[in-house]
DNA sequence: TCAACTATCAGAAACGTTTGTGATAAGCGT
DNA sequence: ACGCTTATCACAAACGTTTCTGATAGTTGA
């Protein structure tokens, strides 16, 4: 016995299915569908945000009008100008992003995928890129993918759904299929890739020295006096455990020192895996006077390692690491690196994307690489004379 | 001379005004407005990402079928659900949140305005955000304000127009009105304070003990037996600071310790501030003998510039900081803190807006404390009989 | 003084979704 | 065999902008 609720009879009213799970009539009288409702599912809760609406409505006139006024378009009086500029301020009217996106077609934000920004690198790098930003008029968008491959590829998907005008990428350590970049590609969304770059895909890319660096860590290790130099390494597959590595063979070979796979050792790159690896290193048959971390912090767990067994550092053991930050310069000893300059590659990565947001057809695939810096600290500074044996001697070249 | 760009003929064209910058033309015979466009200027560069529409036309249904199909909803026979979800994935169809967010009104999205990425306290609680945003369906999009109250205003505006479902808020240093604050309330929208809370405003919180943590350290340099301790604050308008002081003032008014204001520093909270307050700590007629640094950074810095000048930590100055980090640990000698568990924070603070997002006719101005923790090390810790004058001095509660 | 022009505004379409409502063919019971 | 029911889908409105097109009153010039 449902009465209808457009004319209010009852008579007419019949059964007409399930929709949604909700039962629906349909009343012959008025010949009109409808669904009982449970009264508060309705309301379907309107954001009391203004709208341009709202102004215009606030000011009798029509919306593209206001929207012409705001935005300083021409074809506006001064006068009609003004009240819709006061008419804005007085009810807090804010542009709704979505709404302006989803019209222009452009969001003016753009995504950046990092591992982790726990890692002073990502944290300076990520400061700079939202200083770049703000100065040109982009939004940012970050997401983590904590160091995990389905991460990251929800991510991309999220910030694609959310429609960036262009990306910036730094792979996960554990990233090996890269099959969501090249769906980003194919949708031609503009994609540079910045510090853990991805080598199967031709992308803009901004890089450091890694092979460089690694070539100056090792040689500076060399003509320190070491000759069993250790490599700590990230995992076997990652792109910067593999430059970096050939970096320190290179410097190995121009000095004639054999490569022995005992001193190369890989590591899955978290924190305190700098205490594995000493114990692997020390308890080798020979342990390495002179060890290179490819993460500086890592070096440092190893250092403190050292001191606990009242290793002299640099004497008995050097150490170097890539990338410099607070604590590589406050520990005793304080440790010496080569400073990739985190800022400058955040900076040069957003800019790249921008041009290549603004010039979408002409995607020049650079590949910026910004210059290191080797900075030598105590860690492995040899002060003549304080050595306990054969340092100060060079090899020749 | 123009050509009717309708009906092709040029008797009836007359001029019509200047349009936008651009002459306008009116056709009588075919009683059309038209301007001439450069040709180029036109086609809008229309995305060419995959829309609803796109993947019904492919299937020959219509846009609120494909809707439906892929959402779940009834009213779908399987056989369509299928075959829209196939389609879906051969088209590579990824929903345009923008338009979905202005449908539904919300956007899942919830903002984080924070001061710095690069300290570590906030790094960590974003990271923490991160992972519980992800488990429970939401984005995040974080600004920085660079510790700049102008910029934290826009970032607020910006998240505002962006629609963010809710707010988590930490303050720059140098925030002293609240204005914006008042008129994101006044919009209905969640917000949540954490860490650098404003207490001119009732909204929900979530704090650390910053005043028990500082009595706790406090009372523990007093009982090393310290006698004239020093400390290091931010801006004196900084909530922070002020809270952080009483605790530091009720520890010495426990004891019986005078307060001498010589013995307050207030600093900017800059990087190498640490070795500035130390100057001045160490020029005072009679320097500290503990110092309390409101940034444990800082107080590594002063450690830094006491270990140049040859002071014996912690028998001469011992040091204490508030906010634990890798730094702390690793540090020689390493520094005694009050944890105040970062990643707890911002649990804590995310799963509070959350709560708020979902009940948000009542909002409870809920204020959440979360519990820190007294973490001695050798910055402070006087080892019995190492010490040089009257440690291990009690005094009477 | 009348046609041509200009300044100013209103109206409508479009962006890509979701969802309420209408429509249709097939299924079912009596 | 007929009316009621169900399953399935199409259509249209709405979200809040921007922008294209159309309309009108006033202004100018010969």
């Amino acid at each position: 016995m449902q009465r209808c609720i457009k004319c209010n009879s009852v008579d007419g009213v019949i059964k007409s299915g399930f929709l949604r799970g909700k039962q629906r009539f349909f009343c012959k009288l008025c010949d009109f569908y409808f669904i009982l409702e449970n009264e508060n599912t309705r309301l379907p809760q309107k954001t009391n945000q203004t709208t341009i609406l709202d102004v215009a409505k606030h000011l009798g006139i029509a919306a593209s009008t206001v929207s012409r006024a705001l935005n300083g378009k021409s074809d506006i009086s001064p006068f009609t100008r003004k009240a819709v500029q006061q008419a804005a301020i007085d009810l807090d009217y804010k542009p709704n992003l979505l709404a302006q996106s989803l019209n222009k077609g452009k969001t003016n934000t753009i995504g950046v995928v990092i591992p982790n920004v726990e890692l002073p690198f990502f944290a300076t790098a990520l400061a700079s890129m939202q200083q770049v930003a703000i100065n040109t008029g982009y939004r940012i968008m970050v997401c983590h993918s904590s160091e995990c491959e389905a991460i990251e590829k929800l991510n991309i998907e999220t910030l694609i759904s959310c429609r960036v005008d262009g990306l910036l990428v730094s792979h996960s350590k554990e990233t090996t299929s890269f099959e969501h970049i090249k769906r980003v590609i194919a949708k031609n969304i503009p994609i540079v890739h910045f510090d853990r770059v991805c080598n199967e895909i031709t992308t803009p890319k901004v890089i450091h020295e890694d092979f460089k660096g690694s070539f100056e860590l090792v040689e500076h290790l060399i003509l320190q006096g070491c000759k069993k130099i250790g490599v700590m390494l990230g995992p076997e597959k990652f792109y910067i455990s593999q430059i970096r590595l050939e970096g320190y063979k290179a410097a190995l070979q121009k000095y004639n020192i054999p490569i022995i796979e005992e001193y190369i050792y890989y590591s899955d790159m978290n924190k305190y895996d700098g205490a594995k690896a000493f114990e692997y290193f020390i308890n080798l048959p020979a342990p390495p006077d002179g060890v290179f971390s490819i993460l500086s912090r890592n070096a440092i767990e190893m250092m403190v390692e050292a001191k606990k067994r009242h290793i002299k550092i640099p004497e008995e053991m050097a150490f170097v690491g890539f990338g410099d930050d607070t604590l590589c310069e406050l520990f005793e000893p304080s440790l010496t690196v080569f400073n990739h300059f985190p800022s400058k590659v955040g900076e040069a990565a957003i800019n790249l994307l921008i041009e290549n947001i603004k010039n979408k057809n002409s995607l020049i695939p650079a590949v910026l690489s910004i210059q290191g810096e080797l900075i030598i600290r105590d860690s492995s500074r040899v002060k003549t004379g304080v050595n306990s044996w054969s340092v100060g001697q060079k090899f020749t070249e």
